[in-house]
RNA sequence: GGAGGGGUUCCCGAGCGGUCAAAGGGAUCAGACUGUAAAUCUGACGGCUCUGCCUUCGAAGGUUCGAAUCCUUCCCCCUCCA
């Protein structure tokens, strides 16, 4: 990179991110002119990465496309705490076979954005685990409870009564350490993770090595609008979700939602984003935007066909009320008898959960077979035949009858 | 070691002898509407062979015509003092 480009590198990097620590720094680091070391942990629990994830590889491919090495590194042994949150008790500790398959899936997730020629994965585990317990003394003995408090959440906690397990310090501690082996140059990591980030900037000093700059990116919001998007939450969308899936989750973020989706996770200007947002003001349909925002995504992560036949299927279903093309067969016995009750039916067929739903759904005005809707809960259909059962806009079956 | 607070249906959280399958909120599902699986409004929200029956309120016993509510023992969580 010749000199006079690191301006314009400091834009990309900068675009989206929080917080960037200490800017002064990155500057001579991006001036050096060589490739970078550029940080950033995963847990290796949640091998399903989902757009919240992908704010922060996407900032790590912008690193890859200035010419910049990726750590992408798999805590394994950090895994093992959990990072503190108060709610968590120390995990079960993952086989090396689990943390193996975890990470191929994760490999396999990841570079759709990554470039893999300038990505090295690389384990905690393999130089955590050969520290001695006299080694994680030493370690502990860098940092000081004063300075631990420090931290949000424990000093909230602390505050307030609520208790502090020894090894939660670990934590960080561990993190800032992993800086220190891999002797990096920036660390990204979410707003959540800032005080982690900045602890590997202490031990790298302490050990004589260039601090690395601390790179925050904003936590995206779930679907819900309120919680951070996560899995355990099911407020996600996954990276590996079906094109009608990640289409369907995209059109049902609120419309006020949709600015900070885009804003995060689309690739296209920022000035882009902003005209589009004052075309709404003056009463453009968000829609059309929305329609658009979700193109892009599923054309990052499946393929521009697929985004098309995504928003054509949607449109026919939710507009014109059709039943889709690709919907599940599934054959219920009739048992000898003649006939069976619908209730019985849709429950066979796995469109409800029970049948006291079932009675519910017809009480409600949800269910149709062949397209006509259901009002009484006796109601029955005889066999041999085959019906299309619906519940709802969204659960459908074709059902067999025999 | 001592003192105290608490465990309720997916979550939060009321109930504290009958009218409790259990208020309210959230989440979820459905209906209406629409610009969309936004927003808003309405309804549903343990199970079943469904106008009735069965199983739920940390667990097991007990008192009572009747218990989520009272008693006993046990398990678990939290706070304070030491």
């Amino acid at each position: 990179m010749a000199d006079t480009h690191w301006q314009d590198a400091l834009d990309l990097i900068r675009r989206g991110s929080e917080e960037i620590l200490v800017e002064a720094e990155l500057i001579d680091k991006l001036k050096a002119g060589k490739p970078l070391r550029v940080k950033a942990g995963f847990d290796p629990t949640a091998p399903d990465l989902h757009l919240g994830h992908t704010v922060l590889i996407n900032k790590l491919r912008h690193f890859q496309d200035l010419g910049h090495h990726v750590l992408f590194l798999i805590g394994d042994f950090t895994g093992m705490i959990g990072d503190p949150t108060g709610k968590n008790v120390t995990r079960k500790p993952l086989t090396r076979e689990e943390v193996a398959e975890n990470a191929k899936t994760y490999q396999k997730q990841v570079f759709k954005i990554l470039d893999p020629e300038r990505t090295e994965v690389v384990f905690n585990a393999d130089w955590m685990g050969k520290l001695s317990a006299a080694d994680m003394i030493g370690l502990a003995a860098r940092y000081t409870v004063a300075r631990m408090l420090e931290r949000d959440d424990f000093s909230k906690r602390y505050a307030g009564g609520q208790p502090i397990a020894i090894h939660e310090f670990l934590y960080p501690l561990i993190q800032g350490y992993d800086s220190v082996a891999l002797r990096s140059d920036v660390e990204l990591g979410g707003t959540d993770q800032k005080f982690n980030l900045l602890v590997g900037r202490e031990l790298q000093k302490q050990t004589g090595q260039t601090p690395q700059v601390v790179l925050t990116m904003p936590i995206l919001e779930g679907l819900d609008g309120v919680q951070k998007m996560s899995k355990s939450l099911g407020n996600y969308i996954g990276i590996a979700d079906a094109p009608n899936d990640m289409f369907g989750k995209l059109m049902s973020v609120s419309d006020e939602l949709m600015w900070r989706y885009m804003e995060l996770l689309s690739f296209r200007p920022l000035a882009d984003i902003e005209a589009d947002r004052k075309s709404v003001a003056e009463g453009r349909n968000p829609r059309d935007i929305k329609v658009a925002f979700a193109q892009e995504i599923i054309a990052r992560f499946h393929d521009r066909a697929a985004a098309e036949a995504a928003l054509a299927d949607f449109e026919l279903r939710f507009r014109a009320g059709a039943i889709p093309e690709d919907i599940p067969e599934v054959t219920v016995s009739l048992d000898g008898a003649a006939s069976v009750g619908v209730a019985q039916l849709l429950k066979q067929a796995g469109l409800v959960e029970s049948t006291s739903e079932a009675f519910r759904q017809i009480a409600g005005g949800a269910v149709k077979l062949d397209g006509e809707k259901v009002i009484a809960r006796e109601a029955v259909v005889a066999g041999p035949a085959t019906v299309v059962a619906q519940v709802g806009k969204r659960r459908f079956a074709r059902v067999i009858l025999a």
